[in-house]
DNA sequence: GGTTGACAACCAAGCGCTTGCTTGTTTTTA
DNA sequence: TAAAAACAAGCAAGCGCTTGGTTGTCAACC
């Protein structure tokens, strides 16, 4: 018994299965990180929408930071998920983009129960170690569809600027979207998905 | 004089007048803001940085969220006055484009006095209030340019969308790029913005 | 089937620290 | 010599988080 080390505890867990209670509290955490974001929400606010006392959330998550980490972690593996699935039996690289630029779309707007705003706006509040890790788990899988897509679109001489270029550069125009989109106006996601996906191919 | 009203209090004062130890600790308070985002810097920091003692600041800046509008809306109008200034003299709609994409990238990456990136990133720490007058500020000049720029581009058929969704993938496209883009590599700004000009027009 | 113990979830209270900002005084500047 | 600028000290509030005790739940045991 020379080293105990039961648990690699430097290294930020893996994200498992999330329990209920969790799961209201993450929502919760969410919503608030979103209209106020992360430094200006405390965690009686969490507390207060989940409806407990601020103490009994360190009995979920081990710290505030905790809790980012968890939701950042969560959504990205959700959007890797989200992102396979739509892409799924589609074989044609400019369909594929189509879907692509959907499903981001879409989760930034909050069309399903993911949150992929927290991977735009709180990158900055998030601890380099947890970043790195999340960053990690992005480029798995969700990040590989992308450059799949875009190299497929490429080949077939469509794409403008190299696929790592020009997924930076769909990226920002589609994170910026949060500023000024709102649902119900005469763009539909679908015909703003269009509109992008016209700009960034030569068709 | 029914009405004493000496100053308009009530809503955020103009810009006039920066006297020299103001911009000493705005320049200090951006390069903050810059490194670790408005709420994780405590006026402590900046006072540190601008070389007196924390109570000081409070004699020029009734609060910290006022440097924080200042610094704005000091960006605004140079920012107005520098995108005025690299569009003068050119007639060429697609010119006009170049420069400002430029302008516009060099001011996110710190390449002149300005601080763009804070119109980037801290639009959710300023006030309701603060925001509207910045906004006001900048569609008086800055955004006036790119919508001259743009609409000049759309009457000649080169541009994909409308002037206004443009301007939104593009402003998109270019604040995202404080997320990876790094000066000292093999891209320099001028060849981005090239690029960024390429993929929205049809050339 | 009733008692018991173990455990997770939560409450109640508050600790130690940091925050933005104020006050009264002293120094510097013009 | 008076205004402007900076200091020195600290307040009140809010922050993340800890601690110790109270519940509710459910399987194990006689």
């Amino acid at each position: 018994m020379s080293k105990p080390q039961k648990k690699t505890d430097a290294i930020p867990a893996p994200i498992g299965a999330i329990s209920p209670a969790k799961a209201r509290i993450l929502t919760a955490a969410i919503d608030l990180f979103y209209e106020k974001g992360y430094e200006r929400t405390t965690v009686r606010d969490i507390a207060d929408k989940a409806g407990i006392l601020s103490g009994s959330l360190f009995h979920h998550f081990k710290s505030k930071q905790d809790i980012l980490y968890t939701a950042m972690a969560m959504t990205t593996q959700a959007m890797g998920e989200g992102a396979l699935k739509a892409v799924e039996g589609i074989t044609d690289p400019v369909a594929q983009l189509k879907a692509l630029v959907l499903v981001e779309l879409a989760s930034i707007h909050r069309k399903d129960g993911h949150a992929a705003y927290v991977l735009v706006d709180e990158w900055r509040s998030l601890d380099p170690e947890h970043r790195e890790a999340v960053l990690a788990l992005r480029d798995n899988s969700y990040e590989r569809c992308w450059t799949e897509a875009l190299e497929g679109c490429a080949k077939k001489g469509l794409l403008k600027n190299t696929p790592s270029l020009a997924r930076q550069l769909i990226r920002g125009s589609l994170a910026w979207t949060r500023n000024w989109y709102r649902k119900g106006g005469p763009l539909t996601l679908e015909a703003l998905a269009d509109e992008v996906v016209g700009t960034f191919l030569t068709l």
